[in-house]
DNA sequence: ATTTATCGATTACAAGTGTAATCTATAAAG
DNA sequence: CTTTATAGATTACACTTGTAATCGATAAAT
C-alpha cells in the first residue's frame, strides 16, 4: 500500500475541501476555507504547495490555473491519525481507546442506539465468520 | 480549569510514565523509556526540561537530584488530544468520530460484548436523570 | 503591443520538535 | 582537600508548521 504522508492541521483543513469535491481550483478552495480560520489566501496556497510536495494532492494544468485532486485517501489518512492517537495516548490498546471514548463523550438516548445497532451487527459479523 | 499546555509526541512518552508513577528521578524515568524508542538519556532529559517549562511537569529537589511529578492530569490531557482529533478528522461530530472508531477497529466478540456493557450502563444513566 | 492582474513558485521567518552535545556546579570517591 | 563523575542547565541544529510576502511568467485588458 501507498505510504502515507504526514498531513498538519491545517493542512488537514485543505484535504477534506478537496476530498468533498475534486478536481478544484486554489481559488475554489480558497472560498470554502472556513472563515474561522481567518486565512489569507497566500497561505492557502502554500499549504496547497506543501501538499502537492508531499504527494498527498496531485494536479493537472487547465490553462493559467491548475486542478488540484488528493492523491491519497481519506480512509487511509484517517487511519493514519488514529494509529497515531492510539499509539500516543493508549500504548495501543484499541479496547482502551474505545471504552475512554465512550465513557467521556456524554451521548444522547439516540446517539447510544445507533452505536449499539452498530456493535450488534459487528458481532453477527463474527457469529458468522469466525 | 487549567490550561493544558500543548504535549508532544515524544514528550507523552514521558508523561505516561510519570502518571503512572510519581514522584521519580530523571534516570528512573530514562530507565522505563521503551527500548524501541532508541532515545539517549539526554533526549530524555531534554524532554524533562521541556515539560517544565510548559508546566506540564514540577519537580522538588531531593539533594542532588530532582524528583519530578505530573501537573497536569492525564484525563484533561487526554481530553485535549482526542478534542483535537475530532475537530481536525470529524469536524466536531463526535457521533462521527464514535462511529468511525468502532467501525474500522476489528474487534473480538468480548471486546463488542464489553463496549455494548459500556454502553447499555449509559443508557441506564439517561432513563434516570434526563 | 503594452500594461496590469493573477497564477503558481520561491523565499521568509519565528515557534515547535526530535534529537542530542556541551557547560557548570556539586556530591561522591579517593 | 583534590579529582572525578554526574545532575541539571544551556546551547545546537535541522526539520516541520503556521502564516504569509515577494518574484516571475503569462493571460487578460486596454
Amino acid at each position: 500500500m501507498k505510504k502515507i504522508p504526514g498531513i498538519s492541521d491545517s493542512e488537514w483543513v485543505i484535504m477534506k475541501i478537496l476530498w468533498e469535491s475534486h478536481p478544484q481550483t486554489a481559488n475554489s478552495i480558497i472560498d470554502k476555507i472556513p472563515r474561522t480560520t481567518g486565512w489569507n489566501p497566500k497561505t492557502v496556497k502554500t499549504l496547497i504547495n506543501r501538499l502537492v510536495k508531499k504527494n498527498a494532492v496531485k494536479f493537472e494544468k487547465a490553462g493559467k490555473e491548475y486542478l488540484y485532486s488528493p492523491s491519497v485517501k481519506k480512509e487511509e489518512c484517517i487511519r493514519v491519525e488514529k494509529k497515531s492517537l492510539l499509539e500516543k495516548l493508549y500504548d495501543g490498546e484499541r479496547k482502551s481507546m474505545l471504552k475512554s471514548f465512550i465513557e467521556e463523550e456524554d451521548l444522547t438516548e439516540n446517539e447510544i442506539n445507533e452505536l449499539m445497532e452498530l456493535l450488534k451487527r459487528k458481532a453477527d459479523k463474527h457469529g458468522k465468520n469466525d
